[in-house]
DNA sequence: CTGTTAGCGCTTTCAG
DNA sequence: CTGAAAGCGCTAACAG
């Protein structure tokens, strides 16, 4: 077994509160006995229990992450964020996929209810009203990571949708001179997708110039199909502005396959600047979005939560994203 | 606060242990209390305090990921096959990056010995001594994933390193006919790199082929470092074999910065298969890694050591490897 | 079938 | 400054 407290106790000769003072830096213990027990647990190589520990305070050093998957670049993003934050911290992080949303609330609730974290981020695409309604009774502090519309009373960080789509196609209308734009869209209940949409047809609108919509599936399959059926057509916009790089590589992948170049025949530009966006041929122009600022930024509200207990006022941050100019 | 099985019992008015035997699944109850109690705890949406459980068994549904560092590709497929496996048994993954080695033998103690988790794999790129030492006498199950050299006497998955470096050698000579090969390794403490470098010679020294080596460091950066100082000397190789994807691309910038092409100037040739690899021009001939294999196999080992407290009988797994040909 | 009770390792009053 | 003792929520003998 494990050496513990009332081991340490016994060979000090002294009783376990004084074991414990020691091992939680309580001022009041004699330098001398702070010593002896100190090297005791140094000698045993001791390490505290830290679920009787969590157990006993009630709170947990764990933080939960749910994401929807554990799949792309950007939820690895995020997980490298929050961790490296959490960890200076303290605090560890339980990754959980909610498993394609099998049951994203039941998930959620046992989380926030079964003592293991002490906070929680949860990654959600769109927040329904049966999760906001689990989520505003958390006797735990919890943020979301969210498209950003609908996040009325939580804590939540996200990404400048709507300005990044904007600024994208105020480039593409007022640099690049393109009419006739055509924007695939993400999964419906998604509130980045809707968020970038309305950054797009705003944008268009503004600038009197002709636009239409096609709907995606952010990924790269639906956006090469959706490309194969506008390539069967006769009316070819500009510029497709895809709502995620991955639709946008699906595109690549139509248009290539049709003969066709990129950006003479046809202009494709994307939104998030995955890894491989600067590599594909010709290089993908995009909005960047620093998605571990993400993951970082989020940990670092919760954490603020954790510890400051009393501290209601909601947070929301935003974070900001970039065009990013290349040769597509 | 949540409701405990205290409340439970005294608004049922049975003893807390019927009510632990019917969240158990005990069978000792009759049919009656165990309606009766179930219908409360549905009420009060009671969930079992996990902490509070763990710690009266004395074990843990949670299991630690340790990893490097939490940054590419590489990673998050392991994280997801870890998890995906897991959460299938019940059991939840805290991922936790040891962070540049800042303290990898601390840390790795902390785990095993904290109680937090019940098992524990951990992604290291070479074994040393002291690790080992403290790996010896855990008394959790440990699962490592490692190059594949040097693991006597641990459970461990491990990537066909030797086996996929040697075909691909095999194919550069007899298919593409090179007589000239030059290898970039990766760090010479890397189990991985070495036994990739050992298949290259090998395989080298087989046919009869003239090689050399380069010391690399897994990164863009080193690969491009080198190939730069390449092609400023006057022996180019007929191709470069990058221990990793990463370093290859490395290669690819140095090379067209040179105006130079792939592969008829020289060609280039890499290993992992990351995803970018089939999309940077020319595509990226390479040895394709299962990854997520590589994490789900470890996963399983893992909970089967957990469910199998007496199986002592070491596994050893290995994930295969493949030579995917492209273009360049 | 059900209740009583001890105790997991630790923190935290409360006395001394 | 130090010790005794209670108790966190739950499980698991042990009795009945």
């Amino acid at each position: 077994m494990s050496p513990t407290i009332k081991q340490i106790a016994s060979i000090a000769k002294v009783s376990i509160a004084t074991v414990s003072r020691v091992l939680n830096n309580d001022k009041r213990v004699t330098e001398k006995t702070r010593k002896k027990i100190l090297k005791i647990t140094e000698e045993l190589n001791y390490r505290p229990n830290i679920i009787a520990r969590n157990f006993v305070k009630k709170k947990s050093n764990l933080i939960g992450l749910i994401l929807p998957e554990i799949s792309d670049e950007f939820f690895t993003e995020i997980i490298k964020g929050v961790d490296e934050l959490t960890f200076a911290h303290g605090y560890y992080t339980l990754v959980a996929s909610s498993h394609k949303y099998e049951s994203l609330d039941q998930e959620i609730e046992t989380f926030l209810r079964n003592g293991l974290v002490g906070g929680i981020i949860i990654l959600v695409s769109s927040l329904n009203d049966k999760i906001k309604c689990i989520l505003k009774d958390s006797r735990i502090p919890v943020v979301l990571i969210s498209g950003g519309s609908n996040i009325d009373g939580f804590d939540a960080v996200s990404i400048e949708n709507y300005g990044g789509a904007f600024k994208m196609t105020e480039y593409l209308i007022l640099k690049r001179k393109y009419k006739n734009l055509l924007h695939i869209t993400g999964p419906q209940d998604n509130d980045d997708a809707l968020l970038r949409r309305k950054g797009f047809e705003d944008a268009c609108k503004k600038y009197n110039a002709a636009f239409r919509i096609e709907f995606g599936e952010f990924t790269q399959e639906s956006g090469r199909k959706i490309c194969d059926k506008l390539l069967k057509s006769n009316s070819l916009p500009d510029v497709i502005f895809a709502a995620n790089d991955m639709m946008a590589i699906g595109c690549y992948d139509s248009i290539k396959a049709k003969g066709l170049t990129i950006p003479d025949d046809i202009s494709v530009v994307g939104f998030d600047d995955v890894f491989v966006s600067k590599y594909i041929s010709p290089p993908l122009t995009t909005v960047k979005v620093q998605i571990e600022d993400v993951g970082k930024t989020a940990a670092e509200i919760l954490m603020r939560k954790v510890r400051e207990k009393n501290n209601h006022k909601k947070i929301i941050s935003k974070i900001s994203t970039k065009v990013i100019i290349r040769n597509s």
